[in-house]
DNA sequence: GTAGGGTCTATGGTGGCTATAGGGTCAAGG
DNA sequence: CCTTGACCCTATAGCCACCATAGACCCTAC
């Protein structure tokens, strides 16, 4: 038999906050576990087997819509994996995605940098200048 | 004579929506511009330059308040620039770390996408199964 | 004079939480 | 038995950087 767990040992079990695990019921990612007499949260194996799954998911990048949507599959223990890899991957793609728009970003950063003697005034400032409209093509991301 | 500007050809002009420019003007970081008998805005070539410069620093992924910095600093053009220098590399550090972040990230899924033929039951699925607590820790990130 | 576009303010929603107020519960110590 | 302190409860509001909507007003063209 298992004793079940308030939830600050949820918190601490899984990594994620109080309050966060009050948000998700809230939203209905989780179903509210069951109620002590206190009305205390009494969460069960299953509800934190759920939540750490969740936790992963979160750590992985995913929205909390995919995670609807892979925590919905995962239950569906007979149904093809094909929709769980589409969703992987599209995430893979944002994340490739957002990484190559990062990367462009820090090349301008850093050729903005490198211009700037760091000591000087303001009204001679390469940063500030291209930051302003009219900068040269080059900077422009 | 400058022709005075209507938001939505402000709007055109930098890029920046029209009610992003209200917005910006009701959190201050923008002064608001002059009104028409009919209580439309009318943005002055200052007021232009102005947004241009904001919309540029978003661009560049600064956030409101690190843009708020720099404008304040962009107008004190007799003091140093170290200042700007110090903004900048810092917004350069934030866009590194979110970069090896996102790195990291991808390779996790890559290797949970690898494992996956896409074809088989959910039971068996590889990704659930990675998403799941208990899994190995080289699929940790 | 009326139709259409643009503009005005005010309010509420998004995602994914975090913070706060004002109370209730529970176990240990005096 | 009573208090203290840690934990828990709900409800509400705030964060960032916007976007959407409603209902009114303005302005130009036909």
């Amino acid at each position: 038999m298992f004793k079940t767990l308030r939830i600050g040992e949820v918190a601490k079990a899984t990594g994620i906050k109080v309050v966060t695990l009050r948000y998700y019921e809230q939203l209905g990612l989780v179903p509210g576990p069951a109620r002590t007499d206190g009305n205390y949260r009494a969460y069960n194996q299953e509800d934190l087997h759920r939540l750490r799954f969740i936790r992963r998911c979160r750590d992985l990048g995913f929205s909390l819509d995919q995670v609807r949507g892979l925590l919905r599959l995962s239950s569906k223990r007979c149904q093809k994996c094909s929709e769980v890899d589409r969703i992987t991957r599209r995430h893979l793609t944002d994340v490739e995605e957002k990484i190559s728009d990062l990367k462009r970003l820090a090349n301008v950063l850093r050729r903005i940098i490198s211009r700037c003697r760091g000591d000087g005034l303001i009204a001679d400032c390469r940063i500030i200048e291209a930051l302003s409209p009219g900068v040269s093509p080059a900077d422009r991301i």
